[in-house]
RNA sequence: GUCCCCAUCGUCUAGCCUGGUCCAGGACGACGGCCUUUCACGCCGUUAACAGGGGUUCAAAUCCCCUUGGGGACGCCA
């Protein structure tokens, strides 16, 4: 049989860090089985679903590079399925209609609560034989003994006393479908093998057992994945920073590093770090899913994603730059010369808009260079200039300006003519070139820039 | 309140199932150093953990029990 699984994300906002881990393991599971990913928009719920959600979801998605296989399944389409089987469980006495308003079933829960006990819908409309009418809702008739247990492929083996569990709504006064019913229902429907998802669905579990036994279906294998916390040890949440997965992409990550950040976060597979996608297709059955919660840590990311950008093609992250540049206007953003620029920047960015911060001054036309005023007045000192003027001729004069080296011996004969150190002249030249205190090598830099430029960026420093 | 789950360096984790090779390994971070024309990269090193207490055993991070701490679930949400 074939590995099945799928993600099933409820569209009521955009996908967050910890969907995001479930739909990567969920998908690795399939793919290192040989086996099939689909995705699932859980919309029962009309009023919180959102076309944009969805349309996020999908989008988040495609650039994490998780492929589901065919069209996404949408619950809001198939409530005619639901009720068909709903009807089914209604004649074989295994559900029930109810007539309990939700004040009374909150009643219900408030006394229970009162007296110390578990909050429970009581069963008053179990055995009254009620048909369906106005406000009626269908419950399931949940076994009130025994136990239901199963075995959690990350958690370990899992069992619950039937008693604990009270008889869940299957079908809405308005007609929709509830989660439990419409879970398994479809999990059947589309043939899923292997249900992986967030913590928070244990407790849901064994009360999707007994629905799949109600109906005479195979049980699927059920994992949990602990979930994920901010750096305070509370639940992931938007005050922790980025929860979007979108977020990343717009604060200059790269989709591999968060993938591969993601994967590295409650599994691992020995000592291993680094990990291409075919890697982790190819381990994570060889892998282990931990089983408590862990911290996201952003410079465990930033590290990684520092790593991506030294691994990646210069003319890719060229591709991607120009959205991080903001005002763009008058830069020189030719796809050729951006590449020249990005080798020089790889090892120095943690993330595209590092990058394009520090891509700046390469772009800016020699008359707009922006120079910054302290290090102009300390790097450009009289004695700074001059060395500067009596360079001038010496660049003027080269004609490689493919061959740093080459610029650098001739800068090296001049001072040694001299009997100066490199340092007279390395920081204010760099002030001249670039307008900043840091950036790359000098002469690598000049020869990104070209003769002209590199020597009109001379002249103009020479001439603040 | 009731039920369930979790517990190794600050963080992610290896080791735990199949006790000894673990005075606990790797990585991120932090700190220090080297390299060096700046900033980075890179390299080297330091820091730092088996939550606590009882057992079992010749031997426990590993097995058992208790305590503590953390989390989750208890919807006509998913």
């Amino acid at each position: 049989m074939t590995t099945v699984t799928r993600f099933a994300p409820s569209p009521t906002g955009y996908l967050h860090i910890g969907g995001a881990r479930t739909a990567l393991f969920s998908w690795l599971l399939a793919k290192s089985q040989g086996g099939t990913f689909l995705l699932r928009v859980e919309d029962t719920d009309r009023e919180r679903s959102t076309q944009e959600a969805t349309d996020a979801i999908i989008e988040a998605m495609a650039w994490l590079d998780l492929a589901a296989e065919g069209t996404a399944v949408f619950q809001s389409e198939r409530f005619d399925l639901y009720n068909s089987y709903i009807d089914q469980l209604l004649a074989a006495g295994r559900a029930y209609w109810c007539s309990c308003t939700p004040e009374e079933v909150e009643a219900m829960r408030e006394k229970a609560r009162a007296e110390g006990k578990k909050p429970k819908y009581d069963g008053r409309c179990r055995e009254l034989g009620l048909g369906p009418g106005a406000g009626r809702v269908v419950r399931f008739k949940t076994p009130q003994d025994g136990v239901t247990a199963f075995v959690d492929k990350v958690k370990g083996p899992t069992a619950v006393q039937n008693s604990e569990l009270d008889d869940m709504i299957l079908r809405r006064s308005d007609g929709a479908p509830t989660y439990n019913l419409a879970v398994v229902v479809d999990d059947h429907d589309m043939g899923v093998t292997h249900v992986l998802r967030g913590d928070d669905h244990v407790a849901n579990t064994p009360r999707q057992i007994l629905l799949y036994q109600a109906f005479g279906w195979d049980v699927p294998s059920f994992g949990h994945v602990p979930m994920i916390l901010g750096p305070d040890k509370a639940k992931l949440s938007k005050r922790h920073g980025a929860l979007s997965v979108m977020e990343y992409k717009k604060l200059g990550y790269l989709p591999e590093a968060l993938v591969n950040y993601l994967a590295r976060l409650g599994w691992a597979c020995g000592d291993q770090e680094i990990f291409s996608r075919e890697e982790l297709v190819k381990l994570f059955p060889a892998g282990n899913l931990g089983n408590s919660p862990s911290v996201f840590d952003m410079k465990k990311l930033e590290w990684l994603n520092a790593h991506y950008i030294k691994e990646s093609a210069p003319e890719r992250l060229a591709a991607l730059l120009p959205e991080f540049l903001g005002d763009t206007d008058g830069l020189n953003l030719d796809p050729a010369y951006l590449a020249s620029i990005i080798p020089l920047l790889q090892p120095r960015a943690k993330t595209l808009v590092e990058m394009a911060d520090m891509a700046r001054f390469f772009l800016l036309p020699t008359d707009k260079l922006v120079y910054d005023e302290k290090a102009v007045a300390d790097q450009l000192k009289p004695e700074a200039r001059a060395l500067l003027a009596e360079l001038l001729p010496i660049y003027e004069e080269a004609s490689d300006y493919t061959d740093h080296k080459a610029l650098e011996t001739a800068t090296q004969a001049f001072l040694d003519a001299r009997e100066l150190k490199f340092k007279a002249v390395a920081q204010p030249l760099r002030v001249a070139l670039t307008g900043k205190t840091a950036s790359p090598g000098l002469f690598e830099t000049m020869c990104v820039l070209g003769k002209a430029e590199s020597l009109a960026r001379i002249k103009r420093a020479l001439s603040l």
